[in-house]
DNA sequence: AGCACGCCGACT
DNA sequence: GTCGGCGTGCTC
């Protein structure tokens, strides 16, 4: 019998006899098969053959047809998704299905193994650069070519920005450029880029540590400062790892932008490179996927979902940025792309790197214990100085719209230099709250335990967990008075209130609002770049990924919400992104300083952080971490359930905790349920139970046959549940 | 999740 | 009389 993963949201696979047609081969786990299921067909994958099945011999189908003449994945990758379900308890069939492009998950065949290429013909290489004045597109398809005497891929062109498609027509047209077929394999990968830069001797320390434990599993914390280099480490041992014929995976978080590390590496690397992330195309992201699988890709690079993507060579994986919180996914299969990386990597007998200038307390923690091996980079290259922190006790002090008299001094100072200025204010919006002066009567959303935001430039209300959206009020709709008062500060307020007092200044606003519009943040990147614009006024999402040279002031407007947030790793996350922002900041021959705006500036951890840096914070964190039995010195486990009525997600989890107390043993707490920290949320009321053991051993031997009971369950039937295993974020 | 079956209210 | 509400059960 076959045992095959088809995409339902049952906890199981399920089993099918061969089929009896005539000539029909069996096929092989890896293979895509269509079989009956219900009334209907599904596109499943056979991942093993067994012998005996719980199923009556009589309720057994035979299965439709076989797909693939091969394994679309191997044994290695097939062990690896059916370890990530079970260890997420995520549905098989949702896990092997869903992380394979749309084109093979709804049955179309694999596309063939040859592939065009691309090369510059004598006319073309002859071409000056000065005619790609007015095509930057064609100047950068040109650059790459010429790079490529073998050829460019289909992939190669995919790495570069915009539309490489109409250049390479119109370069073809004049006779420059040439398409050739070729068959896998036939292309010898070289790892000749650009010239590396002469590695310092931390840096040479951590390549050849790394490349000595080439061949086997060893997890490396790669730790070193913003503009350390690391990204110069990465490469030195993608380069080698190359060299041996093996093949690279880096996987890098999710921004709005396309980072610059795909660009180093394309710059750096000359060999063909497949870009995984979710901005791509149905196609694109099959020829990548496709790349990664047959080998033809030696660098694969891409955000979380990447992790899956089968590899004909592995040889080093690679985690940039390891502490983002981007690598966990937080809906459906809530699974964690760093902690699976290792997992791969110890899989597939191979090197892990974690990089990152703020380890998670995890890795830390996991360095400190001698599972990991550390590696410090402690230097900015090219003697960039380290900006000064300092922290501005707000208690009592003038303050105007969120800016205190001594961030306006610096501020001034900033700008009299003509240096830029970067303010990181936590809400996007005007103000969080419309309150009526005369009654106290708030804007609030009427799904959501929460305030409507005020959005000024549209005059309209808004909140910012559900849809819902609604025009500002012309009096207040309890008492008819037309006192409305805008409170708090969001990032449209903050720009308004420099527009008066900077009156000279450009000013401009990052966030999720001003961004909406493809393109629109490159062009305030843009600006920075080149000078024009004087403050930056922005969201968390500046914090990634970005350098700004010239800016040699950051100030952070309220570190308060980060200090007390309801979740345990909020100052994890506060101080992450107080050491990256401080990063972005005077690269240059200015040092930068970084001013952070708080009501507790005895708060303990904050006073580490600035004082002694992050990896005194991460100490101490961890020591209160241990004394509280919080990750890592403990595992959790989160079963959320939500429904429109209040009582049925509490009875649900009632129902769910007396289950797991009776098939528990003592060293596992239940605790809760308890309403979510937002308990009502686009009309559905939320609440949690977390389970908490200081051994992984017990929790997870617990939680099959818990998820099993739960699943027949009345109560449960009512309510939406699932369960997320070490939970990033408990709201 | 989908999709059937099945048993009770307001309508052409 | 019947169209359709969503509670319950099933998917090898």
């Amino acid at each position: 019998m076959l045992r095959v993963a088809v995409p339902s949201p049952l906890r199981r696979a399920f089993d099918y006899l061969p089929s009896n047609a005539p000539g029909a081969v069996l096929p092989l786990p890896g293979m895509r098969v269509v079989v009956p299921f219900g009334r209907g067909e599904r596109v499943g994958m056979v991942v093993a053959h067994v012998d005996h099945t719980h199923v009556p011999r009589q309720r057994l189908k035979r299965l439709s047809r076989v797909l693939d003449g091969e394994p679309l994945l191997d044994a290695q990758s097939l062990a690896f998704l059916r370890w990530a379900s079970d260890y997420f308890h995520h549905p098989i069939g949702d896990v092997v299905l869903g992380t394979l492009p749309a084109a093979l998950r709804a049955g179309k065949p694999l596309p063939a193994a040859g592939e065009s290429r691309w090369r510059l013909t004598e006319s073309g290489l002859a071409v000056a650069s000065e005619q790609f004045r007015r095509a930057p597109r064609q100047a950068a398809v040109w650059e790459l070519l010429r790079r490529r005497p073998d050829g460019a891929s289909r992939l190669d062109l995919a790495s570069l920005e915009g539309d490489w498609r109409s250049a390479l027509t119109a370069m073809a047209a004049k006779g420059w450029t040439e398409e050739f077929q070729t068959r896998v394999g036939a292309i010898v990968q070289q790892a000749a880029g650009e010239a590396s830069l002469i590695p310092s001797d931390e840096q040479l320390h951590a390549i050849e540590t790394v490349y000595a434990a080439r061949d086997g599993f060893q997890s490396f914390v790669l730790d070193g400062v913003t503009g350390s280099g690391k990204t110069e480490v990465y490469l030195a041992l993608i380069e080698r790892t190359i060299a041996l014929g093996r093949q690279a995976m880096v996987l890098i978080p999710e921004i709005g932008l396309t980072p610059q590390i795909v660009e180093r590496l394309r710059d750096r690397l000359s060999v063909p490179m497949a870009v995984l992330h979710s901005g791509l195309s149905d196609g694109e992201r099959l020829q990548a996927w496709t790349a990664a699988r047959d080998g033809r890709a030696a660098v694969v690079v891409g955000t979380r979902s990447a992790v899956f993507a089968p590899l004909a060579r592995p040889g080093l994986f690679v985690v940039d940025e390891e502490h983002d919180a981007s690598f966990k996914q937080q809906e459906g299969f809530r699974y964690s792309a760093r902690d699976l990386t290792i997992v791969r990597a110890r899989q597939c007998g191979v090197p892990v790197l974690l990089g990152s200038a703020t380890p998670s307390l995890e890795s830390l923690n996991n360095v400190a214990s001698g599972r990991y091996q550390g590696l410090r980079l402690s230097r900015r290259a090219q003697g960039a100085l380290v900006p000064q922190v300092e922290v501005l006790d707000l208690r009592g002090q003038p303050f105007e719209e969120g800016i205190s008299q001594k961030l306006a001094n610096a501020m001034v100072r900033c700008l009299a230099e003509d240096e830029q200025v970067l303010l990181f204010v936590n809400r996007r919006g005007y103000a969080p709250i419309l309150i009526c002066h005369g009654c106290g009567w708030q804007a609030d959303c009427s799904r959501c335990d929460a305030h409507m935001v005020y959005h000024r430039a549209s005059e309209r209300l808004r909140c910012h967990h559900c849809a819902a959206e609604r025009a500002v009020p012309e009096v207040c709709p309890e008492c008819g008075e037309g006192d409305l008062r805008a409170l708090g500060l969001g990032t449209q307020r903050v720009v308004d209130a420099l527009a008066e007092r900077f009156p000279d200044a450009r000013i401009e606003r990052v966030d999720r609002d001003s961004t909406r519009r493809k393109g629109a943040l490159q062009r305030v990147l843009d600006g920075i770049h080149s000078g024009d614009i004087n403050i930056l006024v922005g969201t968390q999402m500046l914090a990634k990924g970005h350098h700004f040279p010239n800016v040699t002031l950051v100030g952070i407007l309220d570190a308060d919400g980060g200090l007390f947030g309801a979740d345990f790793r909020a100052a994890e996350r506060m101080a992450q992104l107080l050491v990256q922002v401080a990063g972005r900041a005077g690269r240059g021959q200015h040092p930068g300083r970084v001013l952070i705006q708080t009501h507790h500036p005895d708060h303990p951890l904050l006073r580490v952080l600035v004082r002694e840096g992050y990896r005194h914070f991460g100490e101490a964190a961890l020591t209160e971490r241990q004394q509280a039995a919080l990750p890592p010195f403990s595992c959790l486990a989160l079963l959320r359930a939500e429904a429109p009525q209040r009582d049925r997600a509490m009875e649900f989890l009632e129902e769910a905790r007396a289950c797991a107390v009776r098939l528990g043993d003592r060293s596992v707490q239940a605790l809760g349920p308890v309403p979510a920290p937002m308990e009502r949320r686009a009309g559905r009321f939320r609440a949690q139970l977390l389970l908490q053991s200081d051994e992984r051993g017990p929790l997870h031997g617990l939680l099959m046959p818990w998820l099993e009971e739960l699943e027949t369950l009345k109560s449960g039937r009512r309510v939406r549940w699932s369960l997320d295993v070490d939970p990033q974020e408990m709201l």
